[in-house]
DNA sequence: AAAGTAAGCAACCGCCTGTTA
DNA sequence: TTAACAGGCGGTTGCTTACTT
């Protein structure tokens, strides 16, 4: 029924790596006429790429408001607490995160934080304990970080995953916790009919929705 | 120094959803 | 109600760079 998005203009896909002239004719365009009708913009700022190309390479590397380098300890927090809540609905996670787009969080999260998860024998699909984990000890607890206490959204409960000697008592994680550099209380709320409905029900997080009140996100999970 | 391998990440693909006529 | 379309999303690919042998 629906064409492929480039299928009326073979040839312009799969054009790899951008040039900078490329670069330079894309944001002078949207700078000039905004963003959208995507479809029509290569043409009409004389790319030869597809309109979702374009998109792509304006949302992820050329928009004025992203943030690039290394991401921050309470920013790889943030990204295994909305995970643990989540599941891969990378959009919503990038959404919290400023500056961050979905596919650098997507990526660091296959390439950074799902083998540190799994060295530590957690399952990064579901944030659970598969196998014994390979404990070391420090004597930092306030270096404590979610790689260490993962928020387990069957159970509503911290697991403890290693570190276990410095960060059993302090700083316990729960739905409520804090991220203060970042001001981003996550609350999480059940509409109906009551919190229960989370335990052993992790599809129930299908639906869900981030909405901002007074500043603090809330995390509303409908059923 | 060269070849082989692994890791990181930019870019593409295909599907889904919302909107409009 | 349905078809067509645009935009958006997550999964995957493949290129580049760094590291190892």
């Amino acid at each position: 029924m629906r064409k492929p998005c480039c299928s009326e203009k073979q040839g312009t896909n799969k054009q790899g790596a951008w040039s900078r002239q490329e670069d330079k004719k894309l944001v002078d365009y949207i700078r000039l006429h905004g963003q959208g009708s995507w479809r029509f913009l290569p043409k009409a700022a004389d790319l030869h790429r597809c309109g979702k190309s374009c998109r792509l390479r304006w949302i992820n590397y050329l928009k004025p408001d992203i943030k690039r380098g290394n991401f921050m300890p309470d920013e790889e927090d943030l990204i295994i607490k909305l995970h643990a809540l989540l599941g891969n609905r990378w959009s919503l996670i990038a959404g919290r995160l400023p500056g961050r787009t979905d596919n650098e969080v997507k990526n660091y999260w296959n390439t950074q934080i799902r083998k540190k998860l799994m060295k530590m024998g957690i399952d990064p699909d579901n944030h659970k304990m598969n196998q014994i984990p390979q404990l070391h000890f420090h004597n930092q607890p306030q270096q404590c970080t979610s790689m260490e206490k993962v928020f387990n959204p069957i159970n509503g409960d911290a697991d403890m995953v290693s570190d276990a000697g410095s960060c059993l008592e302090d700083d316990r994680m729960s739905a409520g916790s804090s991220h203060h550099d970042l001001n981003l209380d996550l609350n999480v709320v059940f509409s109906s009919p009551s919190p229960t409905v989370v335990a052993g029900e992790q599809k129930k997080l299908e639906n869900t929705e981030i909405l901002e009140s007074d500043e603090i996100p809330t995390l509303v999970l409908f059923n």
